[in-house]
Parts: C-alpha cells; sequence; structure tokens
DNA sequence: TGTACATCAGTGAACGCGCGTTCACTGATGTAC
DNA sequence: TGTACATCAGTGAACGCGCGTTCACTGATGTAC
C-alpha cells in the first residue's frame, strides 16, 4: 500500500499493523508470523522485533487499538441499547481481525495496563446504554445481570456469524439480522 | 496413561484423540501438533497419520464427537429450555477443548457430512426446547428468532466466560451464573 | 493343533521448510555548535 | 550555512528448532487350510 521510501520506512509500526489486519483476516490470528509480516510490509524479516519485541506484543497493540475502535463505535452509535448492540455485532463483522484477537486473550499481554484501559473503556459504553434502559414490568431489574445478558446476546449472535455457523436463514445482512434477535431482549 | 502394550497400541486413534483434548486444554486447538501429539501418546511421529491423515482430520473427528457429546448433554438436561441453556454452557467449561474446536470451523472439514449430521442433531435438540416454550406475551413470537436469541446469548456467555473475560462479581460458579443470564431471557 | 500367508499398525531415518532470535552492521535523520 | 556527532530504524547473514510428509521397513494379528 504505502510505497517505502528508502531506508527509512516512515511509518513501519502502523503499516505492520495494518498488514497484521489484513494476514489475520485470511488466516487467524494464531497463524500469524512476525517473518510473513515483514514480508508483506517489504521490510527485512528483523524488523518488526523492533517496534513490537514479538508476536504478542504486536497482537497485545492490536487489541489496544480494538478496543478502543469498539468503545468508538459503540459511542457513536448514541444512547439506544438495541442500536449499540447492533454497532457491536457490526463491528465484529467489520473489524473480524481485531475483533478475534480482542477475545483470545491467551495470544497477548492481556494484563498490559493499556489493553485493560481501553477494555474498561469499551465495557463502560455498553454498561451506560444498559443502565439508560427501563426497568423491566417484573421487578427491580439487576442492572449488572441485564448488562451481562445484553453483552452475551450480542456476543454469542456475533461469534456465530464470524463462525458461519448460522443455518442459511438467517440471512446474509447481520445488522438486520442482529437487530432481529436484540429485539427478543429489549422489547 | 494407558500403557503402550508392546509394538501394537490397541486402540492409538481413540488414545490421540483424548491427548489431542488434553493438548488442546493446554495450548489452544491452533497450536496442536501431531508430533506432539505422538510423543505424548508415546508412539512414533508418523503414527498419527495412519488414523487421520492430517490435524485437519483429527479436528474433524474431534468435532464430531464434540457434537454427539453437547446433543447427548442438551438432551439429558430434559425439556426445559433454562436447563438445556445451563447444559450448554456447562458443557463448553467441561468440555472447552471441544468447544473450541466445534466453533472453529476453518480448522477442520466442516463439510464432512459426518460433522454436519452430528451439528444438526445437537441443533435439533436446541430448537425443541425453543419449541416447548409458551408463546411470549407480546404477539405470535418467531420460533426461529427465539431459538437464535437462545443460542446466541448462552453461545455468548460460555465464549466470554472462556475467553476470560467477565469481571470478577460475575463469580466462579458458570452454572449459577449462566442460569441468572438466561432467565432475563425466559422469565 | 500346526503351518503359511495376507493384512494391518506402527517404526525410524531422512528431507526440506518456515519460524523466532541474535548480532554486528549501515544508512538516514536530527541536533549542537 | 556548514560540519560533527549521536541516535535511531532497518539490514542481512547465521543459528538452531519443531514441524509435516514420505517411504521402505518390521512386528503383530488373524484367517485359511
Amino acid at each position: 500500500m504505502t510505497p517505502t521510501r528508502g531506508y527509512h520506512h516512515g511509518d513501519l509500526r502502523r503499516a505492520l499493523l495494518d498488514t497484521a489486519v489484513e494476514a489475520i483476516g485470511e488466516s487467524g490470528p494464531a497463524a500469524l508470523s512476525l517473518r510473513d509480516l515483514a514480508r508483506r510490509a517489504g521490510v527485512s524479516h528483523a524488523a518488526p522485533a523492533h517496534h513490537f519485541g514479538d508476536k504478542a506484543g504486536l497482537l497485545t497493540a492490536l487489541a489496544v487499538q480494538g478496543f478502543d475502535l469498539l468503545a468508538e463505535t459503540l459511542r457513536q452509535a448514541g444512547d439506544d441499547l438495541l442500536a449499540a448492540g447492533v454497532a457491536y455485532v457490526d463491528f465484529a463483522v467489520r473489524h473480524r481481525a481485531h475483533f478475534e484477537v480482542m477475545f483470545r486473550p491467551e495470544l497477548y499481554r492481556a494484563q498490559d495496563p493499556e489493553v485493560r484501559a481501553a477494555s474498561e473503556r469499551a465495557g463502560g459504553v455498553l454498561r451506560d446504554r444498559v443502565a439508560g434502559l427501563p426497568a423491566r414490568d417484573g421487578g427491580a431489574g439487576d442492572p449488572g445481570r441485564d448488562a451481562l445478558a445484553a453483552w452475551s446476546i450480542v456476543h454469542g449472535f456475533a461469534t456465530l456469524w464470524l463462525a458461519g455457523a448460522l443455518p442459511p436463514r438467517v440471512g446474509d445482512d447481520p445488522r438486520e439480522a442482529a437487530r432481529n434477535v436484540i429485539r427478543r431482549l429489549v422489547e
């Protein structure tokens, strides 16, 4: 994509992250190799180590980026829980590589403070949207429980969609299908 | 575990599947190698190829086993959707290796007729439990939609649990936590 | 009960490959004076 | 404006490792007669 400008690349760190997204989209995060990334970015195979140390370092950076992107996506979806839920699924489909890395913590340094902070920000937005929901007719309604149920249903739908596990009758528009399913929870 | 009985192992195929479950439990399905399996099983490194051809062949066999086990687990949970949902989560936690393989179809031959049949059997049981549910107060209730919502919420909860993504306040008993969440859908 | 033979399960040596890591290096850039 | 020097980004050769695959083989088992 970005042409190499002589000896110094210019923004190799960023280029490697973009390239990683591409490679993960093709073969999944586990199959990722730093040598392949270097090859795709057109630099020597030892270059990635300069920026990320090792594979876990690179995936940690990708996870941070992913959680930030998710938080922003949820925020932009507005106050509505239904809209936020649809946005969550949409994020998973459109940023599949990030999503797959984010929820496979054994692949990166999940205890890294940057990751924890970014993940906490995304979780906070989701909880806000759930808190904005009117109490259920049944009773008091436990906001922790409701947030967990909301998270579970959108995360499960997204995961099943990405795994190709859903039957054809669900259709091919993830946003529409997700909206339909989430309504079961919020209507 | 099972001592090698001379030149012929006795039931190497089965032993390799058991060993694979063990290895996947430690490092995930992507890190699995046939050589490591052979080493653990105490046979030569070329032996696994006799039974499964390659890694995808072995994981295909594991997926079939997993779907059959899931179907049986759901069946044993009885007619109740809540109980079936809890059983689904419990299955994921107790048979983590199988569960992880089953829903990563890029790792095995998902189009294999045996896999499709086993997966169809498990899905059928889940649909049955949803169909047994009384119609919602709101209206007619689309059984396809309801089944998808139920599947999403239990699958999502199980996935988040396994990923270690849930906050500590959820507790350490997956069955209890799952029951609480699923109630949000069925009550 | 005994022997011959076919079949099958597992062996072990060999191969080529891609990987991560290390390390002395070189080219480019920016800053001090 | 010009020069010296420190810093940093990226290079490329070398290493050892574990992997999958192949293949001629050998030991065990079962069946026919």
